[in-house]
DNA sequence: GAGTATGATGTAACCGCTTTCACAGCATGG
DNA sequence: CCATGCTGTGAAAGCGGTTACATCATACTC
């Protein structure tokens, strides 16, 4: 691989005229630039990124923290970071952190060790404080769909309370009273805001909020087809069922297929997350979507504008979820 | 940051003192040792990777290239590189290529620039001359799911010719004498190879391949509802239909539905990847299992023992796929 | 035409680490 | 007692760039 000297020592320049041309950064006289340009082509010269980091005190490496690499939705938000960085030259690396509080702060070390010049991260096991000492500490950071106080301006969220709301609300307004709720962990933070939209449409509409209706289960598909069978368990009239995630719902549905209980005509479902999935399960499952890829990307935005200096347009920090219809909710049969 | 000459004045050593303790590379003697190594713990001195890139030549980087980041098969392959190479403290930086040669070619540059240590690439649109340079002229290269010759020992691919057959065998030996096959685009070498399993099949049981039983689609789910539909205005007898992937079988499904026609009663489906999305059809759908995470491990396997010397157990090339029964399969109505 | 601002370029230090080579000190063998 | 071979360590030259500062024309001002 050529070097900055060969190029330099084939035009008769010195070195920093050599870097001049290729940073651009001070003036350099057309003729200069013209031949330097060319010996570089001549040459297939490229600037070792190694050694310009080293230089320039910048990796042009943004780190990425995620549960999985794997899944609808952090697939989805990886590919959005990916190629927004990647139009800008940035390189993506990557870790996961499991949701595990020794998994994540040991893939934060990780992403440290290699002189990231910011991080983005989803974590969910990690406590506001360390989150707050490696704001920091270390790189800039960005927190996916987690609004930690103090670092509000680094947080990039859905409303999950407003998605909870239209979720219910959508039954609502199609007849059904009883609405029974299958939730996710509520010590997450997700999971507790999902269910408090789903409380507030119901007081908008005068109907009193059940806790016998809510079960807590764990965002996976067994967990949705248990709480099911506990929720027919218990006996309580209901028309629907709004379920945190899609991939409860999936759950939900096949307990209520093997009841021989039909969707929507006796029970109607709502998901939530139009996660690829919801699309394939009979019948496809209504849901409230949630635009994670936008949201990967307006997160590589802000690293893009705020570490890199490239300007751009505002950052959106709250994304709005909306409804996605489709087969598995219909009008309450009452 | 504490650098190495914090630490050598700290401890009255030399620089070079410090760094064979930290790269063990030539005996140091046990006290030096001791001293050297609470001195870098008291400074919390972390050796900067960038200097040693430089310094060493390597970068502790694989770039990974794919055509999605998200989707069941990327992810799921992206997952077991990740975590393997993460285990050996190796940093991943992925990029997309979206199946255009185009944009594979730019991808593989933009990795180049990074001076990745080794590619590991799931290339579709790239002509094997182009692979052929880029072997020879980069960092060591893998090949995911695709044999190029002269590199057979840099690819990791799945027998896609035995997946096709142990689908169609299967059907053959639960009764089923005529069974049409939805293709994918039979210009890439997996579909094609998977078409000539299915024929083997067919020969093996004296079965005579019919052409008009065979449409070529192209990988997607409207592709194999659009597919499955032509089939069936053909008006030929048919009881079961492999599809080439899950999601061309999930369209196929969904137009059999919109027939009326029961699966598995009428018509036996079998599909192939055993993505994630086989679970959620209904019927749940029988399949092949395509075991892309483990591919993905014995990929960056692969690279820890030939690019950092890591010694381990030997390379698996070829990958066998296996059966997964499920329900949208059954015996012959006949 | 002297004084000065300006633009283009060169010089050299520096980024933080690795590694070759030299050397001192010491044990070994004849 | 000297030649020899080890071991442990230090000095210093890279790795391939960036950039503060110096230098030198050149153009401009009065």
């Amino acid at each position: 691989m050529a070097t900055i000297y060969e190029v330099s020592k084939l035009v008769g320049v010195s070195v920093a005229t050599v870097s001049r041309v290729i940073n651009g950064s001070t003036r350099v006289s057309d003729k200069t630039r013209q031949k330097v340009l060319s010996a570089m082509q001549a040459l297939d010269y490229k600037p070792n990124p190694i050694a310009q980091s080293l230089a320039t005190n910048r990796s042009d490496c943004v780190g990425v923290l995620v549960p999985e690499v794997h899944g609808p939705v952090f697939g989805a938000m990886l590919s959005g970071i990916e190629a927004e960085l990647r139009d800008a030259g940035k390189f993506t690396i990557f870790a996961t952190g499991h949701n595990l509080e020794a998994k994540e702060r040991e893939a934060i070390q990780f992403l440290n060790t290699r002189n990231c010049d910011a991080l983005i991260m989803h974590v969910e096991a990690l406590a506001d404080a360390s989150i707050h000492r490696q704001a920091h500490n270390g790189p800039p950071i960005l927190i996916m769909n987690r609004v930690v106080s103090g670092l509000e301006d680094r947080c990039i969220s859905l409303d999950n309370e407003h998605g909870g709301y239209i979720a219910t609300n959508m039954l609502l307004e199609m007849g059904h009273r009883e609405i029974a709720y299958i939730s996710g962990p509520l010590a997450w933070g997700d999971a507790s805001d999902r269910l408090a939209g789903h409380r507030r449409a119901l007081e908008e509409h005068d109907q009193k909020f059940d806790e016998r209706l809510v079960i807590e289960s764990n965002f996976h598909e067994v967990g949705g087809s248990e709480a099911m069978e506990e929720l027919l368990r218990r006996e309580l009239p209901f028309s629907a069922v709004v379920c945190a995630n899609d991939e409860m719902a999936a759950g939900a549905m096949d307990t209520l297929r093997a009841r021989g209980i039909s969707i929507p005509d006796d029970i109607s479902l709502v998901g939530f997350d139009n996660a690829p999935l919801s699309r394939y399960l009979y019948p496809k499952l209504s849901t409230v979507n949630y635009p994670i890829t936008e949201m990967g990307r307006m997160a590589a935005h802000w690293v893009l504008e705020n570490v890199y200096g490239q300007s751009g347009t505002a950052v959106q920090h709250v994304f709005k979820p909306s409804l996605v219809m489709r087969a598995s909710a219909g009008r309450s049969p009452n």
